[in-house]
Parts: C-alpha cells; sequence; structure tokens
DNA sequence: AATACGGGGTC
DNA sequence: GACCCAGTATT
C-alpha cells in the first residue's frame, strides 16, 4: 500500500524525533511498576500479559496475571496442564477464548522445542495472537522494531495528528497504523510503544485529558485546535435488548450441581449453574424455561423455590438470571456434570455464575436449609 | 464491514 | 446509564 502522503505530510523527520525523545523522556520518568515489566523482559511474561490485557484494563489483569504465571511459570507448564486448570485460572476475567487459544498456542510451541517465534508475522500464526499482540511482543520481548496500535494508541495519535486524513472508523485506524508504524523508532522500540499505550492510559484519557502533564502537548493538534475532548468521536453502541435466563441451583448436602458449558459460545469450557435461555420475557416463556430445566435436572418444577434474579449486562447483551433453588435426592453422575462444593474451591466459573451462587448462599438457601426436612418427604 | 465475545473502571 | 479498556476471530 502506498503511504498516504496526507495523513503523513505533517509527520517530519524532526517531528518524529522529538515525539520520540519526549515520549521515552515521559516514560523513564512516570512509568508504572508493573509486574511484567522485567529486564530483560520475559517472552512468556509478555505474552501472557498481552493477551490478557486485550479489551481489559491493567488493574484488572495484575492479580490473575501473577496468580497465572505462579501456577504455570512457563510455556512447558502451561501446555502440559489440562485446559480444565487454565479456565480456573482465569475464571472471572472474561473472554474465554483467550485461554484457549493460550493453551493452544502454548501445546504448539511446546510440541516445536518451546521456543518463540519473534517477528511478527510468525507470532500472529500463533492463535490469539492479533496484529497489535505481534507488536507488542514483537517490540517489548524481543526488541523488533515494531509498531502497535491500540485503543489507547489510536486515541493519543488521533489527537496528535488531527485530523487523519480517512473518514471513517476503520480507515482512521489504518492511518494510526500507518503513523505508529513510521514513529516506532529502531532503539527502544518496546518502551515507546509501551510510553504511547500508557500515555494514553494515564495522560491523554478519553475524556478530559490531563493536557498539562503531556510531553507532547506542544505539538498535539486537537489540543491547538481545542477539540482533545472532542477527538476521536465516541463509538456509538448498540442498545443491547435483554434476555432471560432461568437458572437453577440444584442443592444436595452441600453440594452444587455444575454443567459444563459447551465449546464456542459465550462462556465456553466454563463450569456453570445449569440454566436455560426463556424464548422472551412473558411469565410464561420464563415458566417454560424454567420446566425445560427442571427436567434436564431431574426434578418437579414445583420444587423449584424462586430465590431472586440477578441482572448482567454484557458488550453486547443484557442478561436477567431468574434464579431457582431445589434439593435433590440422588447425587446423579453424568458426563458434563459435577457436584462441588458451595464455595467452589477453585473451580473456574463466570462471574454471573459466582452472583447466582452468592444469592442462593445469601438468600436462598438459609430458607430452604431451614425447609429442607419439610421438602424431603 | 459487522458481530460475538466478559467484566470492570469511570464519569 | 454511556463509554471505554494494551483485540481477535468469524461471518
Amino acid at each position: 500500500m502506498p503511504i498516504d502522503e496526507s495523513s503523513l505530510s505533517v509527520l517530519t523527520r524532526s517531528r518524529s524525533a522529538t515525539i520520540r525523545a519526549r515520549l521515552l523522556a515521559w516514560y523513564d520518568a512516570s512509568r508504572r511498576d508493573l509486574p511484567w515489566r522485567r529486564d530483560p523482559p520475559d517472552p512468556y511474561h509478555i505474552w501472557v500479559s498481552e493477551v490478557m490485557l486485550q479489551q481489559t484494563q491493567v488493574a484488572t489483569v495484575v492479580p490473575y496475571w501473577r496468580r497465572f504465571v505462579r501456577r504455570f511459570p512457563d510455556v512447558q507448564s502451561l501446555a502440559a496442564a489440562p485446559i480444565e486448570e487454565v479456565l480456573r485460572a482465569w475464571g472471572g476475567l472474561g473472554y474465554y477464548r483467550r485461554a484457549h487459544q493460550l493453551h493452544a498456542a502454548a501445546r504448539e510451541l511446546a510440541a516445536r522445542g518451546g521456543t518463540f517465534p519473534r517477528d511478527v508475522p510468525a507470532l500472529e500464526r500463533l492463535p490469539g495472537i492479533g496484529r497489535y499482540t505481534a507488536g507488542a511482543i514483537a517490540s517489548i520481548a524481543f526488541g523488533r522494531r515494531a509498531a502497535l496500535v491500540d485503543g489507547n494508541v489510536a486515541r493519543v495519535l488521533s489527537r496528535a495528528f488531527h485530523p487523519l486524513s480517512g473518514a471513517g472508523d476503520a480507515e482512521q485506524r489504518a492511518d494510526c497504523w500507518r503513523i505508529a508504524e513510521r514513529l516506532v523508532p529502531a532503539e527502544r522500540p518496546g518502551d515507546f510503544n509501551q510510553a504511547l499505550m500508557e500515555l494514553g492510559a494515564t495522560c491523554c484519557t478519553p475524556a478530559a485529558p490531563r493536557c498539562a502533564d503531556c510531553p507532547l502537548r506542544r505539538s498535539c493538534a486537537a489540543r491547538r485546535a481545542g477539540v482533545q475532548d472532542r477527538v476521536p468521536p465516541a463509538r456509538r453502541r448498540l442498545a443491547a435488548s435483554t434476555v432471560e435466563v432461568v437458572a437453577l441451583v440444584a442443592l444436595r448436602r452441600g453440594e452444587v450441581l455444575l454443567e459444563r458449558r459447551p465449546a464456542g459460545g459465550l462462556w465456553a469450557g466454563l463450569w456453570d449453574v445449569p440454566s436455560e435461555v426463556a424464548a422472551g420475557a412473558s411469565a410464561d416463556e420464563v415458566r417454560g424455561a424454567l420446566e425445560r430445566l427442571a427436567s434436564r435436572v431431574g426434578v418437579a418444577p414445583s420444587a423449584c423455590r424462586p430465590v431472586g434474579e440477578i441482572r448482567r449486562t454484557l458488550t453486547h447483551r443484557r442478561l436477567r438470571f431468574h434464579v431457582y433453588v431445589a434439593w435433590v435426592d440422588r447425587r446423579v453422575r453424568r458426563d458434563g456434570w459435577r457436584w462441588a462444593k458451595q464455595s467452589l474451591d477453585g473451580i473456574g466459573v463466570s462471574r454471573a455464575a459466582q452472583a447466582v451462587l452468592e444469592l442462593v448462599r445469601r438468600g436462598g438457601a438459609v430458607r430452604a436449609t431451614a425447609r429442607q426436612p419439610a421438602r424431603r418427604d
């Protein structure tokens, strides 16, 4: 693809040099102390961190990353572990496909001796590694001159080089990649990329950017034009429709029935409280879902007592869980089922399942326990 | 080009 | 609530 001069004409050699120098100086003075930032960097540590950081904020990732690398200290230990263990470590973090892909990639790497690919094209061939993550690993772990653009970098560059030449969202993102490829220096490319991202995360924020603290304030076109608060434009989001879900917490002597979620789709491969999606929000439709669910679990619908509702909002849909609890007589064993302590003891489940179980612990279970003898005639 | 995919931070 | 986050893969 030819260089788009209209978007790059403002990127002179001297301006590039100034931006690099100011950014790196700022980074040296104020970079955060993150656990995967070691000297020299451990490629496995960087890889795990970058996958966890996909669409997930640093503060959320840090405790998960610590537990994960303690449990799986290297590619070999990750490859040797069953996916079940990996999902347990990932449980609650979200976007579980990342865990499946990380595991699959670890097995590919272990099968060819455990050495990491060092260049962007080879990295991109691994599952779960796209253009961004490949650039991050190549530059941060291996010191390659590779560019990257994430949400932070796109915001910083959109402002600094305002207006970009592209018309739509995708075109502007492409502009950012072109600028980033030009800007990234041969010396310290990893630090430069991290500086760009960290500037976006801590200074050049979506709302109310702290321009007074910004190392690029003198050369920021959006600030000069006074539009830094409106650039880039907010992405508009689909209004998520609500899905009604009936969940049944089946109890037996302090144990709870869990079901494994199917591969692919929401919460793929995680353990979950058995549930059924209702055809709609009407009482009849919710009732129908409860009947299907009770039949699947092997209890009478009349034995299922409502204990309350849980709402969860995901990116693309809202879920309302109608939570029921039932006591069962027999500890039925079945493929894809397991009986677990209500504390779960480290079984990987989603936050939604945690919330459902928490509701039962706090509300339903106490009452239901008191009633239990009466229900066992 | 649009959509699925979680969960939490922040205003 | 809206909007975003060190995105990727699929359709």
